[in-house]
Parts: structure tokens; C-alpha cells; sequence
DNA sequence: ATTCTGAATGATTGCGCTATCATCAGCGCC
DNA sequence: GGCGCTGATGATAGCGCAATCATTCAGAAT
């Protein structure tokens, strides 16, 4: 009887002979396997749908030729990248580097990966990185911060994909944001050092979007609370422990024919830091003296001494929460997501130096 | 006179109707210019290859639409991905995260971004992570420590792409090593310790591969100097402050019934950090009555007071030269690098606390 | 026996781009 | 005038995979 051809799948492509290096392809598993290339693209992806000896088989042969799935083309076909751009302005500071941190890990559990993008300080590249990661296809995107070039949001809303902006909140996100209102912080900050009783209050901070809105929380709510005058030393961003030592010097040399600050709201913990070593330097008791508060909550402050007293922010949660909140976007298929706007809050640790 | 048919790329296709959604596409500003796809490209990617004129017209268009390249699809079908994986224990403890950074930094100027594997502590995923980063095609991969599972090897070598492991030297690398010689560390800080007159000397570790190997040479080193006994306080990996005051309290009392340490090496800056606050808990002067020194050269080690002595890592530095030998691997063609194992030594930085 | 059903598998097509080779006009040269 | 050359552009053919629709076949229902 006359053999009928092999299924097609079956037959060695003519450029079999010349496959001088090239990587080990899906068709290839697939013909060892003698199935169709698309069978064995269900067995890795879709496994409930083949029977288990198939899905077996296919097993063996992957792992026997060492085959890697080239995520580029199946990424192309499917319009699914499973990458995930996170947009962050450095990770060497500590602040966000957590986040990310929780963002990766939670993602990784599900099968996507974190491509990393630093904007810097200030964002001066973000538009630049948003254009070059876009063209990666992520199928959502991360970002720190709130405040977006025109163009930037233009891209973002172009991209149709799901947006989580961070550490901060708005009415109005992109998207969807996770994070906490620095203006409550600053008058949180404010009411708190007031009910301690003090009243000559200082600032030493480091200008970058959110660290205005804080003080202006700061300010207002000390105005409000009868205080109009707050002596403020601005350093440049990112900030340092160097930079909170120079700057509370500065602020004391400021005042040098006045009554000193007995009190001090530091842009962040580092600064409180810094500024912590620069009055033991100078000998000015701590909180006797001057009282000094960071942000942040980063996990130094609970070690020195005195423990600085600063403003607790749950920094993995918010990459938790991000990718949760992405993960239910792209999985969960349509349907407004429950909420938009996810306050995380914060909490005011009152400690050593206050 | 009878009109030629227009060419090919200025046909409208039949799905033009029906472009309810689909992004623009390369394909789509070619027909707007009017010239083929090929041309797009080039003026692209290869502005050198086309006429000014075209160039210009092409950007016209690009910014009318909002172009956004498809590197799934570029990679695939140029297969370079522009992509460089960087794997990482963790991004949050300091030492690592600013070679990533300065990779990042370096890459970025040259097109090319990084994706971020985080490995854990210690590297439990880095073989799935290392498959599942691959299978993106990355253009060169980033490692750091030099202590990989065969498979991982495996993987690599098959991978055919340029491979530098970092924070440590070998003779062997798999493909390139920056980093220096952990051993040399353990040496070095014996004799630094020895020669400032140190006799009983103690450590406080977290146990991870290169930690092991500077107490290794810090041991044999003390030996060959007439110090045998070496009081060792093991912690967990990742160490943290915290765990440097538990370990140094560890540490004083075990010798409770005998004379005290003088000196203690502490397995990185964080660790000593913590130390530094425990002995001064216990009201123990630094370094009169304990010597302390760390290791990494973190920032923060220059303002407690007193300074921390450390060991200096150009941590950058790492991460810059990785970059460099990477880019000259993907772009200088072949030719066999100068040199497979660059290091970047360190420096022993003796201040207050010792 | 016939039809229907659902589970398993397969053929075809195209995602959006670039490598490769081909074409073509303009130019200088003998 | 024919030759080769160079610079600009184009046609074609994949890259490796998954979406989509089609096919097959065993077993149940009639």
C-alpha cells in the first residue's frame, strides 16, 4: 500500500543540514517529540490542555535539548510580554529601592519579570526611559511619583496598559496610585512636634516634588498653629547623611543671634541622621536641646542613639500592593478595578530624639 | 499614458479598514512617508544610510504618530535584544545595588536597557531565574558572586552571549570576573588589626560564599601571625544592624569567664555598625577597650562617630567596568577581550574605630 | 447504525521587524 | 558609449512563536 506523507510537521525542513548553531526552537522540540510545534506550545504554557503522556514526552525532550524559550517571539505573537517596567528615580537611595524589591518578588511568582529604569534626580530622563521602555511592549508599567510630563502622559494613556504611579496620592492618577498624602504628613509632623511643646522650628530638606508637598503640610498646619516663622535649609536631592550634618550647621549658624530651633523636621532620614551626628558634634543635647525628626522609617533610625524619631512608611507594601493591584489588572480580565486610589498611610514613630 | 501601479509599500492593505486598535506600526509611517519599510528603519537605526531629506520626513512622521519602535519584534528578527540581565542577590541591602546602578547608568547611554533577577539570599532561585531571563534573549548577563550550579554553567555556555561575574575573582570564570580577591580582604584586615597591636581577636559574620572566604583568610592569616583562637559569632544572612549588636553581646558573652576581645571583624559595614552601637550600650569604649572594623566601605560608615574602619570596595566601579567589557564584547566585534578577570581591588580604610 | 459531542491535536497565518540581496540612477573614466 | 562604481532605496523572506479555525476520533446518545 502506498504510504501516505508524513504530517508536515514531521518533515526536516530543507535547512536542516545547515543548522550550523542555531538554538534549539519550539519546531525543533516539536519534531523529536513527533507532534505539531503548536501541541508542545500548549504542553509548556497550557498543560491541562494536552493528555499527561504528551505532556510528558514533551518534557523530557526540552529538558534533554536544553531547550529556552525565546520569549521575543512569543511575546510578539501573543501581545503579551509578561515584563513589567518599573521606573524608579535610583535605587541606590534606600526609600524606593524596597518597593521595587516587593514589586519584583511578587511578580516573579507570577511569571513576569521586572525591567528597571532610573529616571534620576529630578526625573530629567523619565520621558527618554518611558519612550525607550515602551518599546519593550511591558504589559504594565510602574512608576515613583505623580508628576508626569504632558508627553509622558500622553505615551502612558497611548500604551492602553495598566499604570501604577507611587508614593504619593492624587484624585486624578494616570491610572491607578499607590501611596500616602505628604501633605498630611507634613501637618501630622507639624501637630506633633507642637504638642511636645516646641515652638522655634527648623527644617533642613532636600527639594524634590514630594518633599515640598510635606512642607508645605508642615507650614501650613504651623501657621495655623500660631507659628509663622520656620527656618528652612534646603540642600540639594538626593540627600545624604553629609548633606543633614551641613545643613543643620547652616541652619544653627543661621540663627546665631537669635534663639536657637529647639526642634527640626528633616526631609528625610538621612538628613535626620546627619543632623543627629552634626549636634553631637556640637554638643547640643539631643532632644534636650533640639529636637530632630526624619522620614521614612528606613531601618537605621531605630539604632542609633538616641533612636531617631521619624515618619513610618510601609515601603514594601507599596510594591505589594502595586503588583497586586497590576496582576488583578492583567489577569482579571475587564471590569473596573475596585479602586484606583490606594492610600497606604503612615505612621509617626516617636522616639529617642523628640 | 498608462500609470504604473504604485509599489508595493504604498498599497493600502485590507486590514487598513480595520485598524480599529492596532498600534502604528512601522509599516503605517513608511506608507504616511511614502517610502518602504526598510527606509523607516534605517532612518531609524541607521541615519547614516539614508538621505537627510528622508531622515527628516521620517521624523516628521514618527512624532505626527506617536511612533513607538516593537523591539519584541526587532530582537526577533535581528536577534539582539538590546537587553542586559543583571542577577542580584537582593537590591536592598546596600553593597550590591550601586555596581547595578552604575550597569545601568553605563548601559543606558549605549541603548541598552537591564533586566533586574533577583536571586535571594542565598541564590535558592538562580538557576530558575537564570532560565526564565535567558529565554529573553538578553545581549549579556550579569552575575554577581562566582559560585553558580552546573546547570547554571550549563546555561550560560549554551546561552553563547557574554557573561561577567562580579565581587569576586577566579581564574576560571565562565566567561568575564570583575570584582577582587575576598581572601586578600581576610589578609589584609589580620594584619592590620595584628600590626596595630591586636591580640585577641574576635568576628562576627553573616555566612554567605565570599564572606567565608575573607574569614578563611582572615584566620589563616592570624594563624601564620601566632593567633589561633579566633572567637566566631555566625549570624544569618542578610546581616543588618540588629544583628551586629545581637552578634558583638554574643560574642562578649561567651568570653564572660575570660579576658575579652579587643578586636572584632565584622563581616560588612552593617554588622560593625551594629556592633559599634551594642559596645556602646554596654558603655565598652571604641576602640580604647574593642576595636571595631567592617567591611563594604558603605557611606555611613564615615559619620558614626567614631568613624567605622572598613574595608573600601570602589562599588561602582563594578558596576562601570561590567558595563565597559560588556559593550565592548556586543560591539567590538570578535576578537578575544584583553583581559577576562579585571580587579579592582580594595583599601583598607583605618578610622576611629580602630 | 447513525448522529452528536467533546477532547486532543494540527494547519495556517501573521505578530512587526530586519537581514539579505536586488535594483536603479547618477557619475566618472577610458 | 559602455563600463564599473557608489549611494540610496526597495522586494522578499524569514525570525520563533501563539491565535484561530479546522480536523480527527473515541465514546455517548439516539
Amino acid at each position: 500500500m502506498p504510504s501516505k506523507p508524513p504530517p508536515r510537521h514531521a518533515r526536516s525542513s530543507p535547512r536542516d543540514a545547515s543548522r550550523a548553531k542555531r538554538n534549539v526552537t519550539l519546531a525543533d522540540v516539536a519534531q523529536l517529540a513527533g507532534v505539531s510545534p503548536i501541541t508542545v506550545s500548549r504542553a509548556l504554557h497550557r498543560p491541562e490542555l494536552v493528555t499527561p503522556e504528551t505532556r510528558e514526552l514533551v518534557q523530557v525532550i526540552v529538558e534533554r535539548t536544553g531547550y529556552s524559550p525565546n520569549m521575543l517571539a512569543g511575546g510578539l505573537a501573543s501581545k503579551r510580554s509578561r515584563l513589567v517596567a518599573a521606573i524608579v528615580p535610583s535605587i541606590t537611595n534606600g526609600i524606593f529601592v524596597e518597593a521595587v524589591e516587593a514589586l519584583t518578588d511578587r511578580l516573579w511568582t507570577a511569571g513576569y519579570q521586572v525591567l528597571l529604569g532610573l529616571s534620576g534626580y529630578p526625573a530629567e530622563r523619565e520621558e527618554a526611559l518611558l519612550a525607550a521602555v515602551l518599546s519593550r511592549r511591558p504589559d504594565a508599567i510602574y512608576l515613583t511619583g505623580i508628576n508626569h510630563s504632558k508627553a509622558s502622559r500622553q505615551r502612558l494613556l497611548a500604551a492602553a496598559i495598566p499604570v501604577v504611579e507611587t508614593w504619593d496620592l492624587t484624585p486624578t492618577p494616570v491610572d491607578m496610585v499607590v501611596g500616602f498624602s505628604h501633605e498630611k504628613v507634613g501637618q501630622e509632623v507639624a501637630r506633633h512636634l507642637h504638642g511636645k511643646g516646641y515652638r522655634r522650628i527648623g527644617m533642613v530638606w532636600a527639594d524634590d516634588e514630594r518633599a515640598r508637598v510635606r512642607r508645605r503640610g508642615f507650614i501650613a498646619e504651623l501657621q495655623r498653629l500660631g507659628i509663622d516663622d520656620v527656618e528652612t535649609v534646603t540642600v540639594a536631592a538626593p540627600s545624604t547623611l553629609a548633606l543633614g550634618r551641613r545643613g543643620l550647621a547652616e541652619l544653627l549658624r543661621r540663627r546665631i543671634r537669635r534663639k536657637p530651633v529647639d526642634a527640626v523636621f528633616c526631609g528625610s532620614d538621612l538628613l535626620a541622621h546627619g543632623a543627629l551626628e552634626e549636634a553631637r558634634g556640637q554638643s547640643v543635647d539631643v532632644p534636650s536641646q533640639l529636637a530632630i525628626i526624619g522620614f521614612g522609617g528606613l531601618g537605621f533610625t531605630e539604632h542609633t542613639t538616641p533612636a531617631l524619631s521619624t515618619v513610618l512608611v510601609d515601603r514594601p507594601a507599596i510594591g505589594r500592593i502595586a503588583a497586586e493591584i497590576i496582576l488583578a489588572r492583567i489577569e482579571g480580565g475587564e471590569g473596573e478595578p475596585a479602586n484606583r486610589v490606594i492610600d497606604v498611610g503612615f505612621r509617626i514613630a516617636d522616639r529617642g530624639t523628640t
